[in-house]
DNA sequence: AGGTCGTCAGTATATTTATACAGTTTATAC
DNA sequence: GTATAAACTGTATAAATATACTGACGACCT
């Protein structure tokens, strides 16, 4: 197991799982079958420049640089430019219909930003939807991707 | 002082001042006669989302949390596509020329958002001067700046 | 072969950060 | 007013993270 690899598992974990702090992605590793420490972790969270971010539900939480942040952030808008079609929300619930073949790589833009209203999202070939925390989140949420537009 | 308001100045810190550490806030605090401990300062920057980020330089530092950095990459791009000019470089030097009255506003932006290239900025009624690290930096960061247009 | 340089990772530890607990203040109800 | 609860902070310490130091390994020489 190489560094550079390691570095890719490690970006691709810290998208997939929620990593609340080194140790967890030491145990990842090790389910893997991978040995490695908490001091190279550390080494390749700053080299990454992975974050700590203080989480929404009290907790923390490992996530990408926020640079990367902005490129997310840039496609979604290009994204939602090109490919949105409606917005609707029902309860904590948010439908938002693409033109067709674009709802998956929406749905995964919209994962990948990890918004902190979002509990989980289901993406079909023309429509994203995604389960809020509550009603109000569900509205906080509907805004922001309004927004991108 | 109240909890608020030491909110507000840690994240005025946060913006104009490298924080490395919890300490420094602290210090910075102290130097104002703000008497706190590093223990409230953990639980400001949990409920404030400041995050620490690994730095270019090798260091860390705080920074708001990357929410907000999304607001300000938006700012930038309205105010980049309504007020820019022109840009050019010259060695490790950036010159962004604006409509007149606006560069002070766009060189805060580019002071908040704290690009790592960036070394220094100093603006006038309708140009920002930015100075990089070096001419490579000067390079990347106009390419940054142009891709808000 | 041996020698030197550079990268990398583990161990042990220093440093930094989070939090349990307790005390104080502030708001709210009676 | 007094009682009770909630918010806030410091102290002490636990927990998490960063790093000095060291050894291992490989690349590239002579």
């Amino acid at each position: 197991m190489k560094k550079k690899e390691r570095h890719q598992l490690l970006r691709k974990l810290v998208q997939q799982d929620v990593i609340r702090k080194q140790e967890d992605f030491v145990d990842k590793l090790h389910e893997r079958g991978i040995e490695v420490t908490q001091a190279t972790i550390s080494r390749d969270i700053k080299e990454l420049q992975l974050v700590k971010v203080p989480a929404q539900d009290g907790g923390y939480r490992y996530n990408l640089p926020p640079e990367m942040n902005y490129d997310i952030s840039k496609k979604l808008s290009r994204l939602m430019r090109d490919a949105f079609v409606s917005i609707d929300t029902q309860r904590e619930f948010v439908l938002i219909r693409t033109l067709p073949g674009n709802a998956f790589a929406l749905g995964s833009l919209i994962e990948t930003a990890k918004y902190s209203e979002m509990f989980g999202c289901v993406s079909g070939d023309d429509t994203v939807l995604v389960i809020c925390r509550d009603e109000e989140s569900a509205e906080r949420f509907q805004r922001r991707i309004i927004s991108f537009i």
